[in-house]
DNA sequence: CATGAATGAGGTTTCATTCAT
DNA sequence: TATGAATGAAACCTCATTCAT
């Protein structure tokens, strides 16, 4: 009984998944196909989400939970080593999390324009900034200034340009020369924040 | 006449903006009520703008024209300089420009959404990057591996810090910071790839 | 146009009305159903009441008004009469009003159970009694004490008589008997208080 | 087993009035809810009750039964009595019967408007009526005509007045003038209605 | 050209009822 | 018998779009 309401809400989340990317953008997306896509009656679907934005609300979440800790897990496993490092492995990390299911990234990124979804999403960036900045700060012999805003830019930053790979339709080609360099881009700019502290 | 119309037109546009920002988001705006914030009727507003997907499309061209332009001007007018002077120039437009009317540049990033919008948007980034890169190429002792994926990486890192600033309230003290680390961002992008080049 | 936004509303309130009736309950009434009686579409009928809930409400308010003026009228008219004559005139006012458009009594009956409800019925039944309060003031040789309280016990009393009456089916002869002793009624209550005081 | 069924059951109906009150009205009421509050599920009730319309009827009908009971014990017990003691004792009954749970007594009245409902209701007061009839066919020296409908216009009345009391707020002092002015008004009615016959 | 009343498809949500466990 | 997840018809309401004036 309890494992029915497991598959029935895992279901549901993959539908709305499904769904976003079918038809691009959340307004697009209804409940009742949602529902359809799952293999549930709508009534079901509202006895698990009391309704249409909190079902989006909670798939977005799952969504930046699993960027974000692919992130935090990248930056905890680098602590203390050389900036050069850390930097390709949080790359590394960041792209192939966007990537592994860019399609759904790009879905969502229409679901974060209200306040409550902003929030979701800052928290989200805000845990990934705080995972980079006391990463950064364990680098040997070097210093930055206001580390916080530092990671903000940092971060900020790779998200646009994956961004930009992801609508720019995602090539292998250019999966590669994004990887390369966005480890330029962000070894540059902390050489140079570095260098200013 | 023609002067009438292009009043109208211009109210409608404004319009759509401040309903955008009221209501935030595309699909809470409809039609009447930024026939009613122009202080035209709904009918008014059909004769200049087929349906409501071209009016939101209108709108968000130009707002990027507006951008791209600033961008574009700046370039032009820094080729042959050193690639400090570009990009603190460029940066400046770039922002200036974003920060301008950031209310309307938050308000049109759900806008940006489904396929044509895309084109859209896509359509401006390589109006700016073109104008990006042929800057670039005039710089003087320094030559550029890939310039097209280079301006791309550039101006959408530009782009996802811009926003992030924007998205957290772009207080004064943020939007200086995120002047000079921008500029720091670019100059280390840019050393870093000539220097591989 | 101005008429015909007049005879459309005019057309709704019968429509909701007639539905009332058929269904026997303001639950039972949908939307759609009055429209489609009032030979409109929902669409405009929202146009004219924001929700189901104001539609229903100003139904109600009409009827109650009509009742209510109806026995305005008759306190007005004997205003110093004798205590029997006036008897006679409102009950007749009443009796006659409510069974003018009884099946629309009967079904508003069920609609008057909410709070807002309930304040337009309490609002309609305190401008009764007050007219009726003021016209017992008047009449000569005779005091009541605590007239709001005695009207009050005869409206209600008068209210509950004749509902009852609807209720049984209001058959011609149950009418004219109703009529009858509800003149009893009211004046061998009068009196009873009267010599009270 | 028998007793096990008859808690359940009694505990149904305590959850309906319950939410019956809660909710104000018998269509916000849902099925689920009672259940809820009745501490089992929504299948059990449907062991109980084959559907809500027949939860809600039978519900009205307990209630209706215990005011009736109460009149008619009343009316029992003063056979062959003065009117003004009947009268007082009548009146007690009822306005004891009807506050005890006025509560319940109001949510109730929003749930009679169906036809089947009425029927129940219509039941009830021709029991109760006939229980009067059938007392004040006993009352010495006195004789009333058509005393089915004076019993009516008397229940009818008093259930007016006790209705407009209850709906009023029912304060401690309006119930106490209700009860002597309904003792008046009886009285006066009953004596005007015998010296015509 | 402008108006705004009218349209109606389509979306979200509720809840009485069933039935496998 | 009891449970409560699942069902799906049906209600309310919105809003892009049209067209007679």
């Amino acid at each position: 009984m309890q494992a029915r309401s497991t598959v029935t809400v895992e279901a549901i989340y993959e539908a709305t998944f499904q769904v976003l990317l079918a038809v691009g953008g959340p307004d697009r997306l209804t409940t009742t196909r949602v529902a359809e896509r799952a293999g549930v009656s709508v009534g079901t679907l509202y006895q698990y989400f009391p309704n249409k934005q909190s079902l989006l609300l909670s798939a977005l979440k799952k969504h930046l939970d699993r960027v974000v800790s692919a992130v935090e897990l990248a930056c905890r496993r680098n602590h203390g080593q050389q900036v050069s490092t850390m930097i390709e492995s949080v790359v590394e990390a960041f792209v192939d999390a966007k990537m592994e299911r860019s399609d759904i990234s790009m879905a969502l990124y229409a679901t974060a324009v209200g306040v409550q979804e902003g929030a979701l999403v800052n928290k989200a960036g805000k845990r990934a900034r705080a995972a980079m900045a006391s990463m950064l700060a364990t680098a040997p012999n070097t210093k930055f200034a206001d580390l916080p805003f530092t990671s903000l830019m940092l971060f900020s930053a790779m998200g646009g340009a994956t961004r930009a790979v992801l609508e720019a339709g995602s090539s292998p080609r250019m999966v590669r020369l994004l990887r390369k360099q966005l480890v330029l881009l962000c070894r540059g700019f902390l050489m140079s924040v570095a260098a200013q502290a």
